[in-house]
DNA sequence: AAATTCGCAACCATTATGGTTTCGGGAATC
DNA sequence: GATTCCCGAAACCATAATGGTTGCGAATTT
């Protein structure tokens, strides 16, 4: 990763169903995430894009959400947000005339890919819901 | 993540183990990994940092595993080549008159947390030692 | 002394990232 | 229809990370 695109999803997509069903502007979401609404509306496109919201023009228009919290995990958030996965293999292939370096790319992305999708059912169990329920001290 | 040093960092380690208990040199690992000596050289001093592995200098020297394959898993590995957590929070501080704003990095550094560690649960599955049994069609 | 190997610093090109500005176009309102 | 609001897209920027490379010194073996 090394990128905070994630986290400002799950902040975005929070502040949207928190603030009920009105629609937000890029402008009003960027003051809540503290930057730029060109960087809100650079996310919100790759998740309208994962039809999570859609954006309206024009006075009164803004950013909505189109599933219920409920049904929004943070895995949906993270497979609309990712690019690259979170293991990356060699950047140059390895050398074939080793016998370690024949084998071990097809070896490791077995392992990489059962250590990202143990990480993404961790992630599946969190609903956008769940952490609207948190904000405000809900769970203390 | 976004870098390769994870994976080159495993390619090494089962590479040392591989090629039983004499030293290699940065050189020809680099020529198994398809890289620069110099490359090579600045991970394994991040896992000698990790006793891991240990150099010597001059003739006849290079690096040698300091632990059991048996007993190096790929969490390990992680930890000792890992700067950046997986999940970065935001990049500025959120707006704390925002009552999401305020609570979201709290309530994602748990989150973020225990995918993390659901991931390294399942890196810590893997040992160098399976890894040789893999290698050259072992398990075929 | 000579050869080998690591250690470390410096430097480089490439790429990713977040931020910013600018301008155009669609949409609601007057 | 004119104005205002808001998104869309492109361009540009500074900063940082990344992998790669070179150079040289120090340690070690022969």
């Amino acid at each position: 990763m090394s990128n905070t695109r994630f986290t400002v999803a799950i902040h975005v997509l929070t502040l949207l169903a928190y603030c009920g069903p009105e629609a937000l502007t890029s402008e009003f979401i960027a003051g809540s995430v503290n930057t730029n609404p060109v960087v809100i509306r650079r996310i919100l496109s790759t998740l309208r894009e994962a039809k999570l919201v859609a954006s309206q023009a024009g006075p009164g228009g803004g950013w909505q959400l189109l599933r219920d919290p409920r049904k929004i995990t943070l895995r949906d958030i993270l497979a609309a947000v990712s690019g690259d996965p979170t293991f990356l293999l060699h950047s140059a292939p390895p050398n074939i005339e080793c016998p370690v370096g024949r084998d071990i790319q097809a070896i490791l992305a077995r392992r990489f890919q059962s250590a990202q999708e143990a990480m993404e059912r961790d992630l599946e169990r969190t609903t956008i819901a769940q952490l609207i329920s948190e904000v405000g001290g809900g769970s203390a």
